[in-house]
DNA sequence: GTCTATACGCTGATAGAC
DNA sequence: GTCTATCAGCGTATAGAC
């Protein structure tokens, strides 16, 4: 997570402390619920700097969504390149989506927790985003390799990432109160594998 | 869907006239941006009738919430009530959960696409809501049958519905342009057997 | 580029007649 | 119980000094 990270040096650029700001106070609060002079406050700015920037509480939010989808297809990026089979490379994206819901919470809430249409109208719909579009398309590919079993791919989809996401959904609002990486081994085997009894898969089977 | 299906009929009470205006606009246009002022318009009452009946904007929010909680519950607790196998209840539910998304659009998308701790934070979370509650217990139960294999009932619960959660999401947004029904069996063959090729359960088994 | 002070519109809420 | 008219407060956005 390239940038906002840099936000923790010294000295902080100004438009990254504002972005980090909104960031923690949209996740905080919600974003209709936090005023452009609650942000300024939190990132030591001016009102001016703000809209000179992004032009508006929107263009923030517009900014903060682009660059957390972008930092987002990034990680895909990086996890899955030097995995080859599609279903390897979903398994590693959940773990590493896990891993991050603990270390950058409020990046993950932000991307999966907040209804960005909601604040966002004219923003193309989450799940025709880059990253998302990705993970549909790797999935994909994991059913022209057989390595999935052939079927809807939106199906296929919900299916793979469906649980993960809300066991992250469940982490975030504090309703599973452990390090969701405790839990990816049982998931994944639920995924593959499929929940009846005595059907757990082998794990040299999927390796 | 009781209550809010007789709104059809006439003559229609203003409370009833009230929830279903305000239903609407909040799916339609989200929460925050939705004011008293659209209510009262689009429901044909005066704002002291809001206020008289809720208390406010928030009232008729809090109202719809738990109105529309209490009908999740009766339809698991009818969908349920001649079926002994707790697998078989989760597949009814997804199967009416699927149904209602085309029939009762906006019941559905209150309750499963908006984010209700942004203006309900007073509310327990959905997740402990009787009906999401039941889901689990549900899921617990078929674990303790030993219809599903053992592992920890989030995963557990996230497994079985997660996937049909999001698609619910996907169709709502009309990413998806065929009603749910037809995909219903896919997902359960996933659900139940998992995504890896070969492994489909054979329907007999799990009747 | 950054800041402060100000203006304007909208929204939630109330008062009081019927 | 229902309605209309009105108010007070807040939040966005701008203007203009530095």
């Amino acid at each position: 997570m390239p940038y906002l990270n840099q936000c923790t040096q010294i000295p902080e650029p100004v438009d990254c402390r504002i972005l980090t700001a909104a960031l923690d106070l949209f996740v905080e609060t919600g974003y209709h619920k936090v005023s452009i002079h609650e942000i300024q406050r939190r990132a030591n700015v001016s009102i001016g700097s703000i809209y000179n920037h992004f032009g508006g509480k929107e263009g923030v939010a517009r900014a903060l969504h682009q660059h957390i989808l972008r930092e987002l297809e990034d990680m895909i990026e990086r996890v899955c390149s030097g995995i080859d089979s599609p279903l390897h490379c979903c398994e590693a994206i959940i773990a590493k989506l896990f891993e991050h819901t603990e270390t950058h919470r409020n990046i993950i809430a932000f991307a999966f927790h907040a209804k960005h249409s909601d604040f966002l109208p004219d923003e193309p719909l989450l799940y025709h985003s880059a990253p998302f579009s990705r993970m549909r398309s790797i999935v994909e590919k994991g059913m022209a390799r057989g390595e999935i079993r052939e079927m809807n791919s939106w199906v296929a989809t919900s299916s793979v990432f469906g649980g993960a996401i809300r066991l992250i959904q469940l982490r975030l609002d504090g309703v599973i109160d452990e390090p969701l990486s405790g839990l990816h081994e049982q998931l994944m085997d639920a995924i593959l594998g499929g929940v009846l009894p005595g059907r757990s898969p082998k794990k040299t089977a999927a390796r």
